[in-house]
DNA sequence: TATAATAAATGTAAAAAATACATTTATTAT
DNA sequence: ATAATAAATGTATTTTTTACATTTATTATA
């Protein structure tokens, strides 16, 4: 970093404190839940919270929302966006700080679970919520009207489903999303004519008689396609 | 703001610059243009630049915006919103500086030009930018991407054209975003049936004999339609 | 004052996509 | 053998999208 004696530019700048704060998604039997956080510490110990984290010296805020959940979960790899800003002046009473969302989906049965207990985490159905510090409340609805819109455009519904998941349970996934039953026959042969699944020769039996085939879905189908100006778009309406 | 002292949370923590950088459009006889900037002041004197500022005590990331929107245009109350962060460690020499983008879709016919010449703004057609400094290309990248997508999906192109306007003019403005022809009678059917705009009886006959009908689009119903759910979407492919 | 020139405005038929809707199938437990 | 359960499947109707060419209003000029 050079020296900045003499720069008049960013001589007597003020400085913030810049955060990341994570939106943790994770979908389990059917329930789109969040991961959020009783804080151990001051300030607001005990209150519940998104997890979050001061951005380091020697990171970006993706890197630090990428460290947080690999802390709190044992998760390296995952699908991680940045959302938003939160810059309101007030927003945090300790201190002037602004707060970087981002986002992530994870598969639920993959992470660490001694881990998060440790952390003091905990998931919560995103539609029962308990009050969380500052604004993230608000980072959530934030968080959950993006995931609802990408959804629809973009292939990352599968972030959340196990690598191998059936027709019913990728239907339930949307189902939950947009916060509406759809027709079984109508989602099918949309999804089929997209033709990015590929069928295994294994049922999954754990909810019915009859077993469900598995599928995986064909991340390198979708990215040919994709460039090729394709459009994901699952629902008109 | 509170007193920090004896809050370990804080102490020690690392302090960012925080900039906000305005990626500025406009819509001028058919060309998508970019308001962008020669730096009339050390660091990168005399280079081109998008209009940004350091985020101030007082205010939040989008008032920093609309600030400096404002300094430069005259313009108040224009649409604006943020697009990202820009946070790599190493991505302004001069010092750990992260950076929001917004981006912001002005009437080009409106802003004071007298303004724009003395703070050494001028407007470029977006497929022929100079180079930026920083990673100011990268941002202009990712707002076109954005407005690429949102304007399919909201009614923002509105934003870009002057408050009555023709249906070739529409049509042009949507021609330019997605870079492709499109039907004029095609266009027209799609965009008459969401019934969003309002006829005049006055016609534009600035460039044909004949003329042709001003319209307006009507906030109101759009408004109405939508917390009724419903979607914009303009272009299936 | 007729004609040429110019961009604006319009309609219809065919193809594709979305929707509504009910039965059969595979398997297990009794 | 039968009952129970969720998975899987097909078709007809409606809606939307697409492709495509001519007429209209006005001005300038011959």
């Amino acid at each position: 970093m050079q020296n900045l004696e003499g720069n008049k530019w960013y001589r007597g700048r003020e400085r913030l404190f810049v955060a990341v704060d994570c939106v943790i998604f994770g979908f389990d039997q059917g329930v789109l839940k969040l991961l959020v956080f009783k804080r151990a510490v001051e300030p607001l110990k005990g209150e519940w919270s998104l997890i979050g984290s001061f951005i380091q010296e020697e990171e970006n805020a993706n890197e630090a929302a990428k460290r947080v959940l690999k802390e709190i979960t044992g998760l390296d790899d995952i699908f991680m966006e940045e959302l938003k800003t939160y810059s309101k002046v007030d927003r945090d009473p300790g201190a002037r700080c602004v707060s970087i969302s981002q986002y992530a989906l994870i598969k639920i049965e993959e992470y660490d679970k001694e881990l998060v207990e440790q952390h003091g985490a905990f998931w919560f159905a995103v539609d029962s919520l308990p009050s969380l510090v500052l604004d993230h409340n608000q980072m959530v609805v934030d968080a959950l009207e993006h995931l609802r819109h990408k959804v629809q455009f973009y292939p990352i519904g599968f972030e959340l489903l196990p690598h191998r998941f059936t027709i019913p349970q990728l239907q339930s996934l949307y189902e939950e999303i947009f916060q509406k039953k759809l027709d079984t026959r109508n989602f099918r042969k949309k999804f089929f004519s997209l033709d990015l699944l590929n069928k295994t020769t294994e049922k999954d039996k754990s909810s019915s008689k009859k077993g469900a085939y598995l599928y995986q879905f064909d991340l390198k189908k979708y990215n040919t396609l994709q460039q090729s100006g394709f459009n994901f778009l699952l629902l008109k309406k």
